[in-house]
DNA sequence: TGCATTATATACCGATGAGTATGAAATCCG
DNA sequence: CGGATTTCATACTCATCGGTATATAATGCA
């Protein structure tokens, strides 16, 4: 039995594989941002050209949200694991290293993806700002509830808020992203993820 | 005796003021990023002609880094005084203070127009970057001096690297943009701000 | 071997990007 | 008034933008 991915064709066999492609997408997304990324350029790093591009995928904003897709797949599993951390600090720790890796995994530093799309886009490009913020806006919530069981642990003091708690940490690493759009080396992040961990409050 | 802005001309007088002008550009580049910025745009809320703004502005790349200029003398000053704060806490809360009033001045809340310059800048302007970053590392070396004083003050405690917590409340402040980047309420910033001194060092 | 179907490559579309050439209008100096 | 000079308004250039029309090549099916 074939996987509905290989499913039997009846015409001309796409001569690409679409997961390398919409990969290559990605990393141009990610460091040009949505509208920085050109259609020339798009094609160019998946190796196809546009009407290829438009048959697989639809058109660019389709693209980006399927590249959007793949990013949360690939990049940001961590972020579920992290949940499970036994206690706050520790999912604090896991989620600022996490987004640590994944900021210094190029060649040179860059924000998370989602950074850069709700700073970066403007013009027409308010869908894209909603799919990340929705995106987003679920973790967030994650995150939350995740305090909250830890301040009823007594994981965390009382008088922390955890959708305040959240806020903060979220801040931080969204913060990280701007330095390392900045040009932060990997050192430098690092000692803002321990400084952050040295401050985080305790029980 | 007349001011040097005013002196003699010899051909026909400008109908526009460049202050006005520029101060319009700066409100567009910073709701816009520079890339995001079109010369329809600018030219449409500066009032002026394309010939205009070319010659009294240079091109789009110098009248940006005009912009920038002005943005420094009217929206940063608080940078300034904010050192002058009698603890290293004050200093912080009065710059994340002086964050939020800036970010939520206008009708939504947006980052600090260094931080859109550095994330969105990706192609040609690697200059504007440059001039981003050029600024802003004079202001954070004075941030890590004046830690670095409060630390022999004994208002830090020993255990504080000053470097490191500059880069930590920078960290903060670029992340408390995204988020009004994200279309975070002035409350929730303010939130920030209370959640972060709440866990600033002390002595 | 045709035929329907799907993907490819090239060339194209209108719109918009930044930047400019050109001529008319408004001032100062003589 | 008559240049000299500077600004203004319109129209333009060329490159690039996202997106597409068209024709050809490669497959499965009959």
């Amino acid at each position: 039995m074939k996987s509905a991915a290989e499913q039997v064709t009846r015409g001309r066999p796409r001569e690409f594989d679409p997961e390398e492609a919409l990969s290559a997408a990605l990393q141009v997304f990610w460091e040009k941002g949505y509208e920085g990324a050109s259609l020339a350029e798009l094609t160019d790093a998946m190796g196809i050209t546009k009407p290829s591009l438009y048959a697989c995928f639809g058109n660019k904003e389709s693209l980006f949200h399927k590249a959007l897709d793949l990013y949360e797949r690939d990049k940001l599993c961590y972020m579920r694991s992290a949940l499970d951390a036994p206690t706050a600090r520790g999912v604090a720790e896991r989620l600022l290293r996490g987004t640590l890796d994944i900021q210094t995994a190029g060649n040179d530093p860059r924000a998370c993806l989602g950074v850069i799309s709700m700073v970066a886009c403007t013009t027409q490009a308010e869908s894209i700002k909603a799919d990340v913020l929705s995106r987003q806006a679920s973790s967030h919530q994650a995150l939350i509830e995740r305090f909250a069981r830890a301040k009823a642990e007594g994981d965390l003091p009382a008088s922390v808020e955890p959708m305040a708690l959240a806020r903060y940490l979220s801040a931080v690493m969204q913060g990280m992203g701007v330095q390392a759009s900045g040009g932060a080396t990997r050192a430098q992040l690092e000692q803002l993820v321990e400084t952050t961990l040295a401050m985080w409050p305790s029980a």
